[in-house]
DNA sequence: TGCCCCAGGTTGACACCGTCAACCTGACGA
DNA sequence: TCGTCAGGTTGACGGTGTCAACCTGGGGCA
């Protein structure tokens, strides 16, 4: 362990910065919250255990501290999506969403396991509450889209979670298994926000319901569709 | 605290049961997995802390104890579920399964958290995916009843995850939202298995269809249904 | 009847954890 | 030149999971 060098007098901001890029990787290798010790993250700081106290109150505000930066990275992903068609781009959204949970599938969970209360968190949120309501403005979703996010969200957060969560699990093709949830939630809450509460007609009638509209929503026509 | 009289030889499972309702009862005030101590357990008990040891060969072990309980009375709850048309009745198992980890949202929450493998939970799942396959029986769902299965179950779990994980939310009525999770999911997943992954018609052609279909898929007419 | 065995515990200790009070140290302003 | 104080370090405390060693009393067997 190399000597370290004493910060002078206003130089201090360093070590905090220091400790949250080691604690970040010890929570990337760790895999868990409390396998992330602060003796380890002083260690690869090349620091004494206490200091840590000097830039943190306690473990629990270096963790949140950590989450902090992930929710910032999380609403760049969002942000950087672009798509001409509102419905696509929502779409898209929810893909990148979940192409940063499997990406940091640590800091996803920690991220999501605790009572989050930051504007940063927020602000990802309202990025993707804008998403739906470019599709309200465009008629392909209706209703309140707060409400349509929250159900988004659901859905994505759960396939994420439960891939990450459950490892061992026989999964289908990762790439493959998102897309259906996104596209799923997607369509769901056009019909859903068209339906609402309103008592459904049997399953019999349904199926030849839906087998209709979606002969229509398919925009080329495929010869062998049914498998 | 009581003296406990020493158990007979062969009577030792007498307090492996105990242990396990200790551990229970304290998962459930605690709130999280590591504020559950051995100590405590002991001590709820009326025993030492080693005598854990006895019967289970450590925490994690007693904690994937109590989670398989879990996991039969999951079972149990969603083997409850009656409806004669079958796609209610995938409805009704959602909410089942929401009202199970609403109720005991610790225990769902340790449950879901680590990778589980075993019967009980099998079950659970196969129960889910037979409500399933009597819904492709009926036409109303298409496709692979496993891949379906899944994603109804990410959307289940997203939903009641983040409802335990974000209690500060500005969360909507529980049931509400449960409802809307558990409705988009299920319309979703019955337009998805018959477009899959077909390329969409833009928004604009996709907001008529959604339109003309929904007004059949609503059983009987409202005259005031926009808002 | 008396002996011993062993299931069913208990005692005491270890290493590790988060946390804190007390102490050190060297650069800088007066 | 000297005090001050930011930026650390040392040593300790209580609590944790875990384990080796020890106790103990009821039942099988002579």
């Amino acid at each position: 362990m190399a000597k370290r060098v004493r910060a002078n007098p206003g130089e201090g901001v360093r070590l905090r910065e220091e400790i949250l890029v080691a604690a970040e990787g010890l929570l990337a290798e760790a895999g868990t919250e409390e396998a992330l010790t602060l003796r380890a993250v002083a260690a690869r700081t090349g620091v004494s255990t206490p200091s840590v106290y000097m830039h943190f109150a306690n473990k629990d505000e270096l963790i949140e501290a950590v989450c902090l930066r992930s929710w910032d990275e999380l609403a760049r992903r969002i942000r950087s999506v672009e798509d001409p068609d509102p419905f696509q781009r929502l779409g898209r959204c929810g893909r990148a969403y979940a192409g940063f949970a499997l990406e940091y599938p640590t800091q996803y969970r920690v991220l999501m396991m605790r009572p989050t209360d930051n504007p940063a968190a927020h602000a990802c949120f309202e990025l993707m509450a804008a998403a739906v309501r470019d599709c309200v403005d465009a008629g392909v979703l209706r209703g309140h889209p707060g409400r349509i996010t929250l159900g988004l969200w659901a859905a994505i957060h759960g396939c994420v979670s439960l891939l990450i969560a459950q490892p061992g699990f026989p999964w289908p093709d990762v790439d493959d298994f998102v897309d259906q949830v996104v596209r799923t939630a997607g369509l769901g809450s056009a019909v859903y926000s068209r339906v609402h509460k309103a008592p459904l007609v049997p399953s019999g009638k349904l199926a030849q319901t839906f087998d209709a509209a979606c002969r229509t929503i398919r925009s080329d026509v495929e010869h062998t569709s049914d498998q």
